[in-house]
RNA sequence: CGGGGCGUGGCGCAGCUUGGUAGCGCGCUUGCUUUGGGAGCAAGAGGCCGGCGGUUCAAAUCCGCCCGCCCCGACCA
């Protein structure tokens, strides 16, 4: 392709709105551009480097037997109403009506469809396993799209769908993508770890999610550097430290004007450990008490999976139900639902007393009150492994992937079923696995980009080799760079060569913005020497190349370069 | 949905407090020069100041409503 030609917008300056360094620079490198809040065109350098991913994707989905189909955006409701997800899921599905008034959704993910189909076609043991992906546009109405690409309102996703026979097939299904994902994620160049998940919205037992390490990324994982132990901050699990405790055997404590967790425990003069920081909730059951250690935090997710949707009380529903101002709610004397910390099942502690201006210390859970014990709290940087007892790592990542288990989540409601050997009909036995393209590219980005661009790996590199021809209007130069061109090309190399009529600053400046692997240069020097310089992307080595092999060892050097930069699993490496 | 910020040529911004001629840098066009790190000189083009309404002799500037975009939080297959 010569620069010439191709549509690359780039600009000088980041753009007001954008905060994440890929947001700012795929802007600026003339990749894609913002049609409304959530919403990108794609431009042709762009869609070139999707499209590198895509490929990969492809390869590798292909090489576990699975096998590509295309499906409908548009989709009618009633599919989903049999999945029960029409009312599950709230204003995040675009909802329409088609012209003879049939309720209609734009697809935000395909499982309902693609069990539809299953449910249709499969018939017998003899059709399974089946692992069927697309890649395709899904829309999602965002409660808040950020970060460039990262979090949009439509976008392009990979998902798969196995169809098994059982548990243990489903367990092979799911492995084989592991496997898959490994590579896909390795071939594209992305450092990545691979975490358990909440299984959230999809239903199902077991989930992954592959994490790229990034600050631009909205999730938190916890690590542990020992036994590879990796898990969504959502999930992840501890064991904190416990403090010396004190003598048990109640007794109130007057704390005037001592509210708050570090108002108390300097009050007291004692540590923050040693206290219970008691939250009242309302649900639509009723109001619940939830309890973590007072150094702690409580995890939000965790405790909505057990109680369902929440609210923090009001000070006047404090008032009324625990009779006390807020800042000395305990579980003492409290008939609700009580939620406690896994953590709080031993020790020795100071609670609030539901009444003013007093707390209760030597308070032992479990004894002096009853609760039920969940893991409910937030991980801590430093905490230990709950395998290992190594100390655990905290990350922020870009979910690039995720897999879970579905069972028959789907399969069971849309009435996928096939017919065992024994003529008895069972249900197919699903699993779900996703890839955000864009969200891999981003995370390249992210990684590697330095102060002058973006540092693509060479397999999603928009192009191979960035040729930049110093001055065209000199025709030795210009011939000399056009054979090389052609020598390159010929060989199936994809070549950038920027032919423009623009200063040499210009060309050096936006070769590095672009990013790509190897930028080979043909100037005066070349002519004089006969020799063309190539310099790398990354890490800036240089080399000098006779003009007559320097189509042959470029080719060599970005053969090497491809293998050296395959990433292995980020977890695996620090194991 | 709650909180905050922003909206002025294509991009980045100043002007708004204190109402009166819309400005800077980059980019763009033309010409000449230049050509190994975002060139120089000269001449140009390009803006209903997000929208609607109000106040005023007069509104980019003051007031009200609305819209859009970004950030934090809630949400998130």
């Amino acid at each position: 392709m010569r620069a010439s030609k191709l549509f690359f917008p780039t600009q000088k300056e980041n753009p007001a709105e954008a905060e994440a360094a890929s947001h700012k620079l795929m802007i600026r490198a003339g990749l894609v551009r913002q049609l409304a809040a959530g919403l990108y065109i794609y431009l042709p350098l762009g869609l070139r480097v999707i499209n590198k991913v895509n490929k990969i994707i492809r390869e590798e989905m292909s090489a576990i037997g699975a096998q590509e189909l295309s499906m409908p955006v548009l989709q009618p409701a009633e599919i989903w109403q049999e999945s029960g997800r029409y009312s599950e899921i709230g204003e995040e599905m675009f909802r329409l009506r088609d012209r003879g008034g049939r309720d209609m959704v734009l697809g935000m993910t395909h499982e309902e469809i693609v069990t539809w189909l299953a449910a249709r076609e499969i018939r017998s043991y003899r059709d399974l396993p089946q692992v069927w992906y697309q890649i395709q546009t899904k829309l999602r109405d965002e409660a808040r799209p950020k970060s460039g690409v990262l979090r949009t309102r439509e976008f392009i996703m990979k998902d798969s769908y196995s169809f098994d026979a059982d548990e243990e097939a489903l367990e092979k299904s799911y492995q084989l993508h592991i496997q898959a994902y490994k590579r896909i994620f390795g071939r594209a160049g992305v450092r990545f770890y691979m975490v358990e998940s909440d299984p959230g919205m999809m239903g199902g037992a077991t989930a992954h999610e592959f994490m790229a390490p990034s600050s631009a990324g909205e999730d938190e994982v916890a690590l542990c550097p020992a036994c590879g132990y990796a898990a969504n901050m959502e999930l992840a699990r501890s064991q904190p430290a416990q403090p010396q405790f004190p003598a048990a055997g109640m007794k109130e404590i007057e704390t005037p004007n001592a509210r708050t967790i570090e108002q108390v425990s300097a009050f007291l003069n004692v540590t923050p450990d040693l206290l219970i920081k008691s939250l009242l909730l309302i649900t639509d059951a009723g109001p619940v008490l939830a309890m973590v250690r007072g150094d702690q935090e409580l995890m939000e997710s965790k405790l909505a999976r057990l109680i369902g949707g929440y609210r923090l009380a009001e000070p006047a529903e404090i008032k009324e139900i625990t009779g006390a101002g807020t800042g000395f709610t305990g579980p003492l004397k409290l008939a609700i639902r009580k939620v406690a910390d896994k953590g709080l099942e031993e020790g020795v502690y100071i609670v609030g007393a539901n009444r003013n201006g007093f707390h209760v210390g030597g308070v032992v859970p479990g004894q002096d009150f009853q609760a039920e014990f969940a893991d409910i709290r937030r991980v801590r940087q430093g905490e230990k492994c709950p395998h290992c007892n190594a100390s655990l790592k905290l990350e922020r990542c870009i979910e690039i992937g995720n897999i879970f288990k579905l069972g028959v989540k789907y399969s069971q409601p849309l009435g996928a079923s096939y017919l065992d050997e024994r003529g008895k009909e069972k249900p197919v036995i699903m699993g779900s696995y996703g890839i955000g393209p864009a969200r891999v590219a981003a995370a390249a980005i992210e990684q590697l980009a330095d102060e002058m661009g973006i540092v693509w790996p060479p397999a999603i590199a928009p192009f191979a080799a960035h040729l930049v021809l110093v001055q065209p209007a000199d025709s030795r130069q210009a011939a000399m760079a056009q054979k090389l061109y052609s020598e390159l090309m010929s060989s199936g190399i994809e070549v950038l060569l920027d032919d423009r009529a623009v200063s040499p600053g210009v060309k050096f400046a936006e070769a590095e913005l672009l990013g790509c692997p190897v930028r080979v240069t043909v100037g005066k020097r070349a002519i004089a020497g006969g020799a063309v310089e190539v310099q790398l992307r990354r890490g800036g080595e240089e080399y000098k190349f006779e003009a007559g092999v320097a189509a042959r060892e470029i080719i060599g050097l970005l053969k090497t370069l491809e293998g050296e930069a395959e990433c292995e699993s980020a977890s695996e490496e620090s194991s």
